[in-house]
DNA sequence: AAGTGGTCTAGACCACATA
DNA sequence: ATGTGGTCTAGACCACTTT
């Protein structure tokens, strides 16, 4: 009997994948290893590991020295989104972009604010509200502090025609940061600038982002009623 | 001038991010090709492929055989999220988890629902409501529409102990799916089960999953308020 | 102690996009 | 036509974990 022979790691990977959706290799159920599997491909070890890495890193399968490979026993669905600029994410679904700035003062922010930040509480920092528009209807509605003490030259920047989203991710370089998404009911004063009911639900997104230990911006984003945040699995 | 060495793709990597941080590559630019940066870093080529690959997967470098490799203008942030079985997203909480079956029908669905699972309008399919508890507080509320022309075990089990979140996961693979998050106004049925007050905004996750040609199962969730979906970039 | 995945190397060829 | 990233190979050593 002879085993075909797999070329590339696409093509090793497409048959393990078979092999898990065939039930041949059952969830929960250790594989063989990377060189019993290569020698059966017809391929080097370091294909089948390519190939074996990244179903891993796409929560197929669990990896662990000594104790081999297992197919996942719960995949975790990992769920990628690209969380674009605002203006291309507009103009990506072929509407036309607007922005308006709604605010901007260097003021002391709340405890809430500078808690989250870790900034010493009598800071100021740039506080920075705006409106984003797809074909001339509110899209977002923008509400940002942003650490001068990090990021000086926002001092001179009036973001009077570029959005804060934007020039942040020119000049602003971050290391890491969190993300969370939910639901809220929108207040009094949001509603009225998004032009929609109060307490209407709302789509919410929180960032924070920091320079290794220094916060750069927090920045919540308010998307009017019907936006959805959409990938493929 | 002695080049350091760098021994792995880790520091590799480490160091690539550090000269895109420190603005030695600026956004947009062209970065030395791969042959380049290996011999100035003392490392095979394939090394430096590993490091560039995993920074262009995330988003951070554009990558075009030929055009060579250039500082993403705008990084688009890609935010992964890890979609757990409900249980143990909230035995991960710390939580002790609840499960309740509340209604379980062979029926024709909405032509909302056969439109999106693209089954025939005359088809029944398994209609299963039920809710999570977390702490015996409601959680979420599971709407699911399971196509059993696909997974026709799923006719002999009445779902009435294990969820179908998680029996689904263990008896019907799936090779792709689609998933969207949004903000929705909970309606009176869903706020009555979640314990919420009529149109509270509530965070609705969709999925609607494939094998191949055919779809496996359509579900909607809603989160008792508060909910929020967090990762870290 | 031993078996597994993780990584590195040097070299080679290929695929693709630009010029 | 050419330069770039993409991949494969065979072999080697290492790191981690379990036995």
């Amino acid at each position: 009997m002879n085993a075909p022979s797999f070329r590339n790691w696409k093509s090793v990977q497409d048959e393990v994948l078979r092999r898990i959706h065939a039930r041949e290799w059952k969830p929960g159920e250790l594989i063989p290893n990377e060189a019993d599997l290569a020698e059966e491909f017809g391929c080097a070890r370091s294909t089948v590991n390519r190939a074996l890495r990244s179903l891993a890193e796409s929560g197929l399968l669990d990896r662990r020295r000594k104790a081999g490979t297992r197919v996942a026993a719960q995949p975790v669905a990992k769920a990628t989104l690209d969380i674009a600029v605002i203006r291309h994410e507009v103009e990506g679904r072929g509407s036309k972009y607007g922005y308006q700035l709604l605010t901007r003062e260097l003021t002391v922010p709340p405890a809430r604010v500078c808690g989250a930040m870790q900034t010493p509480a009598s800071d100021a920092l740039l506080h920075v509200r705006a409106l984003h528009l797809a074909d001339d209807a509110p899209y977002a509605v923008e509400d940002r502090w942003i650490n001068i003490g990090v990021v000086p030259q926002a001092h001179d920047e009036d973001f009077a025609t570029i959005s804060a989203n934007e020039w942040l991710l020119k000049y602003a370089p971050y290391t890491h940061g969190e993300i969370a998404f939910s639901a809220v009911q929108v207040a009094e004063d949001d509603a009225d600038i998004l032009g929609v009911a109060p307490q209407s639900a709302v789509f919410a997104i929180d960032r924070l982002t920091w320079d290794k230990d220094a916060s750069v911006t927090k920045v919540r984003l308010l998307f009017t009623p019907g936006y959805q945040l959409r990938t493929s699995l």
